[in-house]
RNA sequence: CGGGGUGUGGCGCAGCCUGGUAGCGCACCUGCUUUGGGAGCAGGUGGUCGGAGGUUCGAAUCCUCUCACCCCGACCA
């Protein structure tokens, strides 16, 4: 079964070059061997971690309110002390900083690969789409129609058909797919696209929802319904491992009601995260499309049989979403906190000095300790703060505030006794550690923080997560602390409206269980196959 | 679209009621002293008060219109 979980593999940081050698097969996961390499420490080596005593117990951090006190402006702080975003002049677009852009691009990275790895293929499709193409699809154009944007006017002349600005792609790509596909022999078709989309939000916040955002859009086409449901699961797969492995998220994967599915679609799937606010997140989807878009745009193709039949297509996204998902799961009053397999600085060397004569010692040092850990980690992911023109209590706070896992200060004590001090970003545990044998020092620490990462906001979504069979108790989990509620539903979306119009909790995934537990729903007694999770969402 | 609010140096605000030509904190610049968790002192740069019109000798302040943004609700990755 695609879907069912899977451990969490040994530590990938993905960061290291690799031999051009080890080529991944198609379809396969690359799983343990390149984590051999630089996995855990041999008992010879590594040297043991002393546990470490904290360096503070405060929030210190002055511009950022604290979660307890307004998580919404808590959200907002750790962002603008990241200097991951602005708001752009536009209402609800977003300038992506070059700190933010850098967590998308590993993002992209590593979820690229993961396409890749299953056969797929990137291409670009424009990002203006005739409006009529929209309409072709019932649902879809119902859909979105309220939240396009729309070209009327170019070259100072008002044009002929309105172009809409892409919210989604199906159309166009549904469009030359007829084009490209006649026969079984060009299927299946695997194509990805990264892009940015434009949806006219009313209410925007930034990474959550914003008019105009950066994701990936997979559509492939298949011969059977089977071939696209086999597809659509895969792909949901991926999302689960991606945020689980590398975001360190931990996510419910499942399907979503009809009236949370996507325009258009025969069934959506997603991935469904808890944040600290024990709010629900959909991070990633993915849809088994049937054959709706395949009729709308007449993509047809001659089968083995030589009769003509409509392709069955799927079609999966992420977005830049999963930016704010990332934050609301690990950062706390600091500021911003990375899992190591996905932070683009994974370590930061802060050297302390403070005159010429310390900086002589001290800077040779750094060097040391960067070219050590250079190899072991990508040298593009390890920074040497060099910067003297600020105190070094800022610059902690700089790297603190940037998530940045680990930090290593090298000041003139450390170089006295060839060791250099660990900070800990998810703990704040600091620790003392022998310039010998530093790098797999380094990366044992990392490996446990990525985990202790998962396993702390895993330990919290269980704690918020409640069996619940009585509505009474089920509007006081909504209207209190919230949380998610594994409760009985009777299937009906007039029970999911009501429920949706008094407690504002909708149903975010029906779960993929293959031992479905059965019982009454809790809104009107009547008979229900399994659980569904409720939960009030983003 | 309905309800509430705000527009004054880069950011956060005061001044408006009781008109007299703009001030505070942070940031920024310079210098000295500092530097293992957001330094101290001294000096300095920067705005004509969202926009338009009106009243007045004189408008950030009063009046009219307008624009933008924020929060709450309905829609959404």
């Amino acid at each position: 079964m695609p879907w069912r979980r899977k451990p969490l593999p040994a530590l990938d940081l993905g960061t290291r070059p690799r031999g051009r050698s080890r080529r991944p097969v198609p379809g396969t996961a690359r799983r343990g061997t390149v984590a051999a390499d630089f996995r855990r420490p041999r008992a010879s080596r590594g040297r043991p971690i002393q546990p470490g005593r904290t360096t503070h117990s405060e929030h210190m951090a002055k511009n950022i309110t604290p979660r307890a006190e307004n998580y919404n402006q808590w959200y907002l702080d750790v962002i603008s002390a990241g200097q991951l975003a602005d708001h752009a002049p536009v209402k609800g677009c977003m300038v992506i900083r070059p700190t933010g852009f850098a967590i998308w691009e590993q993002m992209q990275s590593r979820l690229d690969r993961m396409f890749k790895e299953t056969g797929h293929v990137n291409a670009y499709f424009p990002v203006l789409i005739p409006e009529s193409f929209l309409k072709r699809e019932a649902e879809h154009v119902e859909g979105f129609a309220p939240e396009l944007a729309v070209v009327t006017h170019a070259g100072g002349k008002l044009l002929e058909e309105p172009l809409v600005v892409r919210p989604t792609s199906e159309t166009v790509i549904g469009h030359m797919y007829a084009q490209w596909i006649q026969s079984y022999r060009d299927l299946p078709v695997l194509i990805n696209q990264w892009c940015n989309v434009m949806r006219w939000e009313l209410r925007t916040r930034l990474f959550l929802r914003t008019s105009e955002f950066l994701w990936q859009e997979g559509h492939t086409a298949h011969e059977t319904a089977e071939e696209a449901e086999e597809e659509t699961l895969r792909m949901l797969e991926i999302y689960r491992r991606f945020h689980e492995e590398l975001l360190a998220m931990p996510v419910l994967m499942g399907r979503k009601t009809d009236t949370e599915k996507f325009p258009g679609a025969l069934r959506t799937y997603c991935v469904e995260a808890m944040m600290q606010d024990r709010k629900a997140l959909q991070a990633g989807t993915s849809h088994n499309l049937g054959q709706n878009f395949a009729r709308a745009f007449d993509i047809q193709f001659l089968d083995r049989g030589n009769e003509r039949r409509h392709v069955h297509t799927t079609s999966w996204g992420s977005s830049t979403r999963m930016i704010g998902g990332l934050l609301m799961t690990h950062s706390d009053d600091d500021g911003l906190v990375l899992p190591p397999r996905i932070a683009p600085v994974q370590v930061v060397i802060v050297p302390l000095y403070k005159n010429d004569a310390e900086r002589a010692a001290v800077m040779p040092f750094a060097e040391r300790v960067r070219a050590e850990l250079g190899g072991v980690l990508d040298p593009l992911h390890i920074r040497l703060d060099t910067r003297d023109d600020l105190r070094a209590a800022e610059r902690f706070f700089y790297w603190v505030q940037q998530g940045v896992p680990l930090r290593i200060e090298v000041g003139p004590r450390d170089v006295g006794q060839g060791a250099v001090m660990l900070v800990r970003r998810d703990t704040r545990e600091k620790q003392s550690a022998p310039l010998a044998g530093l790098g797999q020092t380094t990366l044992a620490l990392l490996e446990r923080i990525q985990t202790d990462l998962f396993e702390r906001a895993r330990a919290f979504r269980q704690a918020n997560t409640h069996r619940i069979d009585d509505y009474g108790e089920f509007r006081e989990l909504m209207e209190g602390p919230g949380g998610f509620a594994e409760a009985h539903w009777n299937g009906s979306a007039q029970v999911e409206a009501r429920i949706k119009a008094e407690t504002k909790a909708t149903i975010r995934v029906i779960p993929l269980d293959e031992d479905p537990e059965p019982g009454r729903c809790m809104v009107t007694g009547e008979p229900s196959p399994r659980r569904v999770v409720f939960a009030v969402a983003y």
